[in-house]
DNA sequence: ACACGAACGTTAGTGAGTCTAACGAACCAA
DNA sequence: TTGGTTCGTTAGACTCACTAACGTTCGTGT
């Protein structure tokens, strides 16, 4: 093995005062682990987090555009590209030139695709309660209140 | 301008419920605009954070190898290499050979160091204060111990 | 005394994530 | 019908976290 073996955390007396009082860091830090366990939960499915954030948008707002999707789900429609090759590969969706306006496509969540979000979301649930292992329910409201306010705030410009 | 002007928010209604509900992609978001923040703060001065990373693990350690300052700081070694390389060429640190063990290198701060770590670290009070404006002393504090302690619980294997 | 494994700094490169630029096609408004 | 805009797409830049391999040096065991 080697000395870098556990990684990106606080080590306590070895870490420099200064640095614990910095939130970016703080946020940096448990952020990547978080994004590290989930997407280690979902490689053996051979999904990403993007299929889940995808999916989750159509079923929740029916077929869309390339574009609106992009909207709503902050991927960018370079990105998207790829991540709808590799949904419409698997069948969970379908892309389709939509014929009132030969600019777009349509894209629709097949009914795999329905089945594989709520498979990816069972996923992303464990993994949800995993990272928050350690918090009581009301303390896992705090944390999304407090955070979602600061969010928020970042973006109205704050 | 473009659609895609600001990004990486909670779109309200436009964003699907199963995303919000996901801690990951919250820390996610918030992590990114805290970090943007203070990258574009520290740009006027020419500063990185792993600048201030740095100088503090040497201000309050003192003088130290690479290896030992990779450990502490949670930068790798390899990457340090071209921090070091900056902070040398601005005189805020001096490298040298270590006479006791020649594989080393002992890095030490000066006190241009010392000032340019003063004047990081009034530009990142700063904006940890602006990224927690909308919180209270007390949430502020909240929020540390939330995160801190989920943060602990994934650095022990989770 | 010496061989071997481990630690040192360094270079290079991977892979994912975020983001910009530019394209041809299609649409829309003046 | 011309000019500006939006569409999907390709390409690429740039950062971050991370791995691999290297020659050198050191410490330990024998």
């Amino acid at each position: 093995m080697d000395t870098q073996a556990e990684l990106r955390f606080d080590r306590g007396d070895q870490t420099p005062e200064r640095l614990k009082r910095q939130l970016s860091r703080l946020l940096g830090m448990t952020s990547a682990q978080a994004s590290r366990v989930a997407a280690e939960a979902l490689a053996p499915f051979g999904a990403h987090k993007a299929h889940f954030v995808v999916l989750a948008a159509l079923e929740e707002f029916g077929p869309a555009s390339q574009a609106s999707i992009s909207d709503r789900t902050r991927i960018y429609r370079s990105d998207l590209v790829a991540v709808l090759n590799e949904l419409a590969e698997g069948g969970w969706i379908v892309r389709a030139p939509d014929p009132d306006d030969k600019r777009r496509n349509v894209i629709t969540i097949t009914d795999a695709g329905r089945e594989r979000l709520a498979q990816i979301e069972a996923v992303l649930d464990a993994v949800n309660d995993r990272i928050m292992a350690p918090l009581g329910a009301d303390e896992r409201e705090q944390l999304f209140s407090l955070l979602g306010r600061v969010n928020a705030h970042l973006a109205s410009g704050g």
